[in-house]
DNA sequence: CGGGCAATTGACAATTATCAAAACTTGTGG
DNA sequence: CCACAAGTTTTGATAATTGTCAATTGCCCG
């Protein structure tokens, strides 16, 4: 009996399990549980008693760090098909929590580590998905280390809509855009920036002012002029 | 004929090589090469035409990601034992240097790849790599986003003293400490935190007046008060 | 011993943070 | 459906950390 349906998953082709053929999905049927977190929940915390993984099915998930007196910087943002967790290590001293309503699609550690030790295609996909995380974090200490706070900013909005609406980034000058959903508040955005709220909000307005984005309510706006956006995000050759 | 001695190499038993028995370490040898690097030189760019890939010897290797404008960040460094590279990967955007005069032990990506494939346990230290390789950088992004100038200078020194000398880490107190030699310039020193390298100075020498370190020369400084510095490098709790 | 790069020092500017108050959403319950 | 409360966001005034620019000093190596 089967408590989900790999087969007709919505990620199906698109998280780590598109390295398995349908036959060994039936394995993996009988070890994944679909879980749903709300907003601002606790998805896991360091050393946790049960140790998990997961693929993200809908919804954003927020990594964050904290320093002793409550400084805290989100050091990932992970969005739906990506993987959550570490087969073969523990710790990091990362917190992850729900940013927005997320469903998960979940195992325990050791089950996964199975799965891959298993299928060598499956670890395969996995070290990418890894890769591709450092590569992420690595752009984001570029950010956090040399852009300015529009730059910031800027960088911020693209990726979400990139995160968002994969479709749009091919789509062509200034034909209109989907509007973007912000998966996080202005005081996580800052803690996502390294910056504050205040100079977060500044900018956002400054960026409207000049007529790349139109912000509607809180967490939606829209992309105006995509290309100047990017170009603010960072700077061009001279 | 073996062009290097894997079996007496000086990081044997701490590289990802650990995994290997001695038997399976004859096949390494066959294809590994041992490879000088002088300060301040390229190590690989990204797209080499040979991708390649390799264990730190000796050295310290940097890599760091650049703005259009010439803005750089150090996103990484990494230090005798650390395995370098991305098999079953591509790009990242990131520049591998020599920090300091670097010896590697080298392979092509196709055939580290076909190592990892063949020996499981190879690929887990591997896989062990590659994550303590994100919580580094992460670690890095709280440090780029939420701290102080001082807080980033002390974490760098403490960073450095702990990656040359490991052992000291647990002796006690104000013991006499063994120097630190700094890897990087002042400049470097600057892209790797996030600052100028006027306020790296400043600080430096803060942390000097303060009693906490003693420099000599350029690149080369003794922590005096290891206690107090790490209190410096981040806040403690209430 | 001198040339050249690197580091220090100092004066000043600027970006971003901080603090405080007002305006606006959003959700709840009558 | 409206009113109200709580939490966010915006706005403004001011401060502070860090950056910029320029000049000097120091150090390494031929």
């Amino acid at each position: 009996m089967l408590r989900n349906n790999c087969l007709s998953c919505a990620i199906r082709d698109r998280a780590i399990c598109q390295a398995l053929p349908d036959a060994a999905l039936v394995q993996l049927n009988q070890m994944a549980r679909r879980r749903t977190v709300k907003a601002g929940q606790r998805i896991f915390e360091d050393g946790a008693d049960v140790p998990m993984v997961a693929n993200i099915v809908s919804g954003v998930v927020r990594l964050s760090k904290s320093l002793a007196d409550g400084r805290t910087q989100i050091v990932g943002l992970m969005f739906p098909t990506e993987f959550l967790g570490r087969p073969f290590a523990m710790g990091g001293g990362v917190m992850a929590e729900a940013a927005t309503t997320v469903v998960l699609c979940s195992f325990t550690q050791r089950q996964m580590e199975h799965m891959l030790v298993t299928h060598g295609e499956l670890q395969q996909h996995f070290v990418r998905r890894t890769i591709e995380q450092l590569d992420a974090a690595r752009e984001w200490m570029l950010l956090l280390g040399r852009k300015t706070a529009i730059e910031r900013v800027a960088s911020f909005i693209l990726l979400c809509a990139d995160k968002m609406h994969p479709e749009d980034c091919r789509s062509e000058g200034r034909a209109a855009l989907a509007p973007v959903e912000l998966p996080l508040s202005r005081t996580e955005t800052a803690d996502f920036l390294g910056l504050t709220l205040e100079t977060v909000g500044r900018m956002i307005k400054k960026l409207e002012t000049a007529g790349l984005i139109e912000n509607h309510s809180n967490r939606t706006l829209t992309i105006l002029d995509r290309e100047r956006l990017a170009r603010q995000s960072e700077p061009e050759l001279p």
